[in-house]
DNA sequence: CGCCGAGTTGAACTGAATCAAGAAACGTGG
DNA sequence: CCACGTTTCTTGATTCAGTTCAACTCGGCG
């Protein structure tokens, strides 16, 4: 069954993004992955919680989040063919700081921290296929550090444009806002046509 | 000859730091590794070179650093048992735009990104310690984001102090303040006793 | 229709940058 | 061991990007 034209579609995503899998591998991993059809405003993780699970993304987009002072403020966002968690949580094994909300009906895949775990003991191509997604995710960070040291607010968001052209047509701006570390105000003057560097 | 006291030791760190080795792992992974004793101001890395060596630090520390604009800015350090590349270059196999310099007399161990390959495909002990290497980087780099988007540059300099109180007296304060996102004369006023916050 | 959440606009405020000048510490050679 | 130049750090005055608070607009929807 896992033979499907439909996980091997998946298979082919994750393959050529992240890293190669044997077909033996793969049946084990599909067979750990739990399918999740999850309404637009769902929190699949709360802080607090110990959040020991990660959600890779086939159809849709989520966001990790912290409340701080009572205001959210979004640390990252996720779209097809990326996987999302709350990383402490993940691999440390300790209570959530983030909140992980759906933002459009989504189509994700569930794997446990324990599946996981068995998955890296038992298989040397997926120790590396999660090897491949913390690089992926290490260097995205990366320029995320660099954006916020080194540009203005404008070119942030102009940088965030570059990289996803078509996040203002699927995320509220306050969330934008949030994540390029600024409010909601300033962003809104920034998108202003009136608005000179 | 790697069962030596000296070697023993430093297996002994990484290991506790991130994860176990097999001795076979152990001995083949001491092979691939340069001692290098660099001494303080040497430049391991210029901009534009590909550099495909990972430095594990044994005694001293080191920084990575970019130049924009004409000026410095440090993007991380690293003390004793921690390892510095340059991430982009060592990853992505392109040109790195980091410099990385060696900042007192140090100890260090060298490994190729070719032999990191090698060790990484036939030993599945060895790509999990790279693993959790990177995982160690990203959370660091995690907090750094939170920092950078919460914090103010005084409880930044607090939080840096409190997570490395020797840091001022290894490190020259210019580099703190570029690596804390700051200049050097508002690190000044905030360390100064007549600071109020 | 009227409410509500999302986004816009304005005015005052502020944390940190910039520019500029000194002071302190550091190292090197006489 | 002291004099001198260089680098590192401190202090002050001014400026500016972005925040805060507040009021207002717009579009969707019960």
């Amino acid at each position: 069954m896992y033979n499907s034209a439909y996980f091997h579609t998946i298979l082919n995503a994750i393959q050529s993004k992240y890293s190669k899998l044997s077909a033996d591998t793969a049946t084990e991993m599909f067979s750990c992955l739990k399918p999740l059809s999850i309404s637009k405003n769902t929190l699949l993780v709360r802080e607090g919680q110990y959040a020991d699970k990660t959600y890779y993304i086939i159809k849709g987009c989520a966001r990790a989040y912290y409340v701080k002072d009572g205001k959210e403020i979004t640390d990252w966002f996720a779209f097809e063919n990326e996987f999302i968690c709350s990383i402490h949580s993940f691999f440390n094994d300790v209570p959530s700081p983030h909140y992980i909300e759906i933002l459009e009906d989504s189509d994700l895949l569930e794997i446990t921290r324990a599946d996981a775990i068995t998955l890296c003991d038992k298989h040397h191509d997926f120790e590396r296929l999660q090897k491949e997604v913390v690089v992926h995710t290490l260097l995205k960070l990366q320029k995320r550090v660099e954006s916020l040291l080194f540009e203005t607010a404008h070119s942030r968001y102009q940088s965030l444009l570059a990289a996803q052209p078509d996040i203002t047509l699927r995320i509220p701006l306050t969330h934008i806002a949030s994540h390029l570390g600024i409010t909601l105000e300033t962003l809104s003057r920034i998108r202003s046509p009136k608005y000179v560097i």
